[in-house]
RNA sequence: GCCAACUUAGCUCAACUGGUAGAGCAACUGACUUGUAAUCAGUAGGUUGUGGGUUCAAGUCCCACAGUUGGCUCCA
């Protein structure tokens, strides 16, 4: 290395690693450097005027070289064991590695313990992993030469005249590296599983076999993420939700949850949460037809653009549709009458439930679906209230989302290049949805051009318990609705304006938020939300009665609330409350009985000690009101 | 829809290269009357997803269908 500044920099940051584990351990850490900020490989021939920085292992960059190196050393593996692959792509992803081959027999899941022990051969080779450059002529001959007619359609695409290979043994890729200076230093690296792939995603090209790897710095990396792995399955909300008894699917309703007794307190509690929210805002409800004449849904636009994914039926002659949002229900609604600029903003509920064809490859419990509830609304408003009614949302998402305990972000999506409007609707539309995120102090990404044809809109990512991000709500101005369905108010002039009108859902699909609530809990609902909140665990059969007048007491009071009859011991009892995650269990026996009191066990933090029956009523009822409203 | 895999008792899973389906839990019955995460014993439960085929013989092999799971623009 011509410039020693880039190593003084790096002693400095990791003084007391090298003190302890000597100057080699640390050096041995170093997989590539970043020569002016451009990450390049080891080999890189540096200039006398060059920064350096040294890019070890444990920094991100250096675990995407080694992952980026993994995707080599694998598709050299499969081109050892069944020649005459073709290779596509093998990007880095955010935990891992694939890469996207075309074999002539297709292999699967079984056949990976065979890649990896070819690959950990590759890896004793210690085989260099050396960056050779190419003319596009001589790339396009090799690609020709090497049977890679992938690879040609990559340079083919890509600009410039000069194209990087790295080459490690007798494998050979095209590649923008870096890599890792040798295979030896791919430590620790696992094959998780194959899937389907279209060339470049487009289904009109061949399916490629996709397979999925993951490499770590550390051999502890790599078992702590699997370990996550395996934490996330047993958070798997199909499997709770099957375990908890919250809903089912059946073969003939593929993509059509039914919900059961608990599931459906579930929902509904969510429901009432959200009313109570709305109500304190003003905001009224409504309910449309699940299925209205196409007629409909050709004013809309529904037919031109969303028919794909409708469902319909025919009846008398007559063509229905099954709604696949509740937007022009609720337009029909707004027309009926006259409305007047002084009830505006007007904010109109509505849990509608809809239909949408999936097709059936893209169906996932219930986080993709057919059939669910949104909670929906539709904001009328002129334009001078518009800022405030936006805010009013912003504001509602953020406690409803805390309520929870997500963190989460906002994106704003402007006009698209394809759009309808004029520039002073946009501008109105966009300044009113930017100023009411900076009023309310709310962190956002711009998305230029993302928005919706018909106009501008903010997006929701929450953050879950196991750091996964998940699109839910959702704020849009629409300007195509009003325009189609003529849509007016009378101003203060007495004449009509188009009035201006704003989507909004703020859980969105309640089928989609409750399977992620399931995962982010890992079924320890909250106790507010919990399908039972309260065992009660009478000690044996003698003390039933009094168990059942404890239930009663409870039932008033508005707890949800189960006693245990069968003729089992506490610890079965307690067990079984513990799986089905109660809150809360009440033990009852003789003392709780003759002095009308009960013993708490509280599902994480155990026993409490008895209370009267009173005084826990009271506490319960307390804990029973919804979140945010204080 | 496409690629790959899977589908066995209510649930979770067994059954070597084809030889006639088994366990745990749950359910039911009985005994025990229980004090903070599984009491004991017994009983019952299956046209192996559906339909077809190969075979003396199919849970196992082949085909079709259904459902489920992992994926299907994070561009060398």
């Amino acid at each position: 290395m011509s410039d020693g500044f880039g190593i003084l920099k790096y002693y400095k940051e990791h003084q007391d690693e090298a003190s302890t584990l000597g100057v080699a351990a640390v050096l041995s850490q170093v997989v590539a450097l970043k020569v002016n900020g451009v990450l390049v490989d080891l080999s890189f021939s540096l200039g006398p005027a060059d920064t350096v920085e040294l890019v070890t292992l444990s920094s991100p960059e250096g675990l995407d070289v080694m992952r980026h190196t993994a995707s080599h050393v694998m598709a050299q593996a499969v081109l050892r064991l069944y020649p005459g692959a073709k290779l596509g792509v093998g990007p880095t992803i955010e935990n891992g590695f694939y890469y996207d081959i075309l074999l002539e027999k297709p292999i699967g899941d079984e056949d990976l313990p065979t890649i990896e022990s070819e690959m950990k051969k590759i890896i004793e080779e210690k085989l260099p992993v050396v960056r050779e450059e190419m003319t596009r002529e001589k790339a396009l001959e090799w690609c020709e030469k090497n049977h890679q007619p992938f690879k040609a359609e990559i340079i083919r695409d890509l600009e410039g005249e000069t194209f990087s290979f790295y080459r490690q043994g007798e494998f050979v890729d095209l590649c923008r590296g870096p890599h890792l200076p040798n295979t030896r230093f791919l430590k620790a690296f696992k094959l998780l599983h194959t899937a389907g792939a279209y060339w470049r995603g487009d289904e009109k090209n061949p399916m490629l076999t996709r397979i999925y790897g993951t490499a770590f710095a550390t051999k502890e990396d790599l078992e702590n993420y699997l370990h996550l792995l395996e934490e996330t399955k047993k958070r798997d909300h199909r499997r709770l939700g099957k375990e908890l008894g919250l809903f089912s699917f059946h073969e003939e309703g593929p993509g059509l949850p039914f919900w059961k007794p608990k599931g459906v307190v579930l929902k509904n509690t969510l429901i009432e949460f959200m009313r109570a929210h709305q109500r304190r805002l003003g905001y009224v409800e409504v309910e449309t037809p699940t299925m209205l004449k196409d007629d409909l849904w050709r004013i809309s636009g529904h037919m031109e653009n969303f028919k794909e994914n409708m469902f319909f039926l025919e009846k008398d002659g007559e063509n229905y549709a099954i709604k696949p949002m509740n937007c022009p229900g609720g337009m029909l609604l707004y027309k009926e009458e006259l409305h007047s600029y002084r009830e505006l903003p007007l904010k109109v509920a509505e849990f509608g439930k809809v239909h949408r064809y999936e097709r059936s490859g893209v169906l996932q419990g219930l986080l993709r679906v057919r059939g669910f509830t949104q909670d929906d609304a539709h904001i009328f408003t002129t334009p001078e209230g518009l800022k405030d009614a936006i805010r009013e949302i912003i504001e509602l998402v953020d406690v409803v989302y805390r309520t929870f305990g997500f963190s989460y972000s906002t994106a704003l999506s402007t006009r698209p290049e394809k759009s309808m409007g004029t520039d002073e609707q946009w501008e109105l539309a966009t300044s009113s949805l930017k100023a009411a995120l900076e009023e309310s102090g709310i962190a956002y990404t711009l998305q230029e051009g993302e928005g919706a044809f018909y106009g501008p809109k903010i997006e929701y990512h929450l953050k879950d318990a196991l750091g996964r991000t998940h699109q839910c709500g959702t704020i849009q101005l629409d300007m195509n609705l009003p325009e189609r369905f003529d849509l007016t108010y009378v101003g203060e002039d007495g004449k009509p304006h188009r009035v201006i009108m704003l989507h909004r859902a703020i859980l969105g699909s309640l089928e989609r938020f409750i399977a992620i609530l399931i995962e982010h809990y890992g079924g320890k609902f909250p106790f507010w939300l919990a399908p039972v909140q309260v065992a009660v665990l009478p000690v044996s059969d003698r003390f039933v009665e009094y168990g059942c007048e404890v239930k009663r007491a409870l039932e008033r009071a508005g707890i949800r609330v189960t006693v245990d009859t069968s003729s089992e011991k506490l610890g079965y009892k307690i067990r079984q409350a513990q799986l089905e995650q109660v809150p809360y269990m009440l033990v009852v026996g003789e003392k709780e009985a003759a002095e009308k009191k009960v013993s708490v066990r509280h599902r994480e933090e155990g026993d409490k000690g008895s209370v009267s029956l009173e005084t826990l009523v009271e506490e319960l009822k307390r804990q029973n009101r919804f979140p945010g409203l204080e």
